[in-house]
DNA sequence: GGGAATATTCCC
DNA sequence: GGGAATATTCCC
């Protein structure tokens, strides 16, 4: 049954969740982006479904009216009117456009009749990156692989570490020859007072 | 038809921020949200003066009555109505609660009369972590794979080369405070020699 | 007060 | 379409 391979997935997931989530393994709510607009086509009067609607066969969902869609229902769910924040969500919960012709998107796990099947969406993120990213342009101009890539990053940060240790050294005996001189030049400071004081005195 | 509402954007010009500083580079404008909290107390009529206003001496500002504040202020300028929501905020720009009996906040470079200063508050970071936290909490207690070896070593060169880098402010500038001694001392000292020929020359 | 997940915006 | 900055929420 699928059913156990799941909850295996899931004892997976918690584990390297570790201190996250808190201990609620059973009750795991759909993002509240994707409840938001499964609800907002369930919800819809038919008034609604001229703008936004199921597809025929339930396995995706048309936007009819962008412009009322902005307008009328995004404002009731969520905290825009942007039609171009809605489809950017719809994006990073890895939504798909299935027509050139007109704003139809899916998901294999948003589907008419299937609320359950929601838990299942989750975000797409790009792998956490070792690196950032300031430090990846200039190998992904050549052709890098990642292991190849990580390896000349790591070479860059220990050449640049090497450097900063010299430069460290170089400055630590700046600050040794300043401190010499202040040294000097509070003898001779000195000494001059000392002198100024006897020749005073001798007046 | 419904094209151009892809392009719509309602909230305004001034939200424009610069999101790419290099190193040395500020942004231009200040963060949409200083800038709304600024304008919140400097636009407030002398009836919204009772919800929040700028405390006695502009140096800070109080939110006299954090339920309407929430209620009818927040609203206005944010795409919500919690105080929480608000402070948290507050928090990610370094203000700091300056009276445990009211709702009084204040941030060195946010002052009344002192728009301008408003760029030069910057969220505080913690640095962006080279590795998902969750994934850090458990490497502590198991083993780890080769890969999370080789982000660990990463991270500790990071960390030492930024390290490095703090080291070296710090030295430079022990080097400037350094070099203006020895011109003070001689100064000091030139100022001596010449007293002390004067005398001379007069006897 | 702040870490981290999610949402919204902006830009390429 | 997606990276990344900022905003909002949630939680400790």
């Amino acid at each position: 049954m699928g059913d156990n391979v799941l909850d295996l997935n899931l004892l997976g997931v918690e584990e390297l969740a570790c201190h996250h989530e808190g201990q609620s393994l059973r009750p795991r709510n759909p993002a509240p982006f994707l409840l938001k607009t499964y609800n907002l086509l369930e919800e819809g009067e038919d008034d609604n479904k001229k703008i936004v609607s199921w597809n025929v066969d339930g396995r995706g969902f048309v936007v009819w009216s962008p412009a009322e869609f902005s307008d009328l229902t995004l404002p009731r769910y969520f905290k825009h009117s942007n039609f171009s924040s809605f489809i950017r969500q719809l994006n990073t919960y890895g939504f798909k456009k299935i027509s050139s012709k007109r704003w139809e998107f899916k998901h294999e796990k948003f589907q008419r009749g299937c609320k359950h099947l929601l838990v299942e969406i989750t975000r797409k993120k790009g792998e956490p990156s070792v690196f950032p990213s300031y430090l990846k342009s200039c190998s992904e101009e050549n052709g890098m692989s990642n292991s190849m890539e990580v390896n000349n990053n790591q070479q860059i940060l220990m050449e640049e570490n090497k450097n900063l240790k010299e430069e460290r050294l170089e400055l630590q005996m700046q600050i040794a020859e300043c401190k010499a001189m202040e040294m000097k030049l509070l003898e001779y400071l000195s000494q001059f007072v000392d002198n100024h004081q006897n020749k005073v005195r001798k007046l």
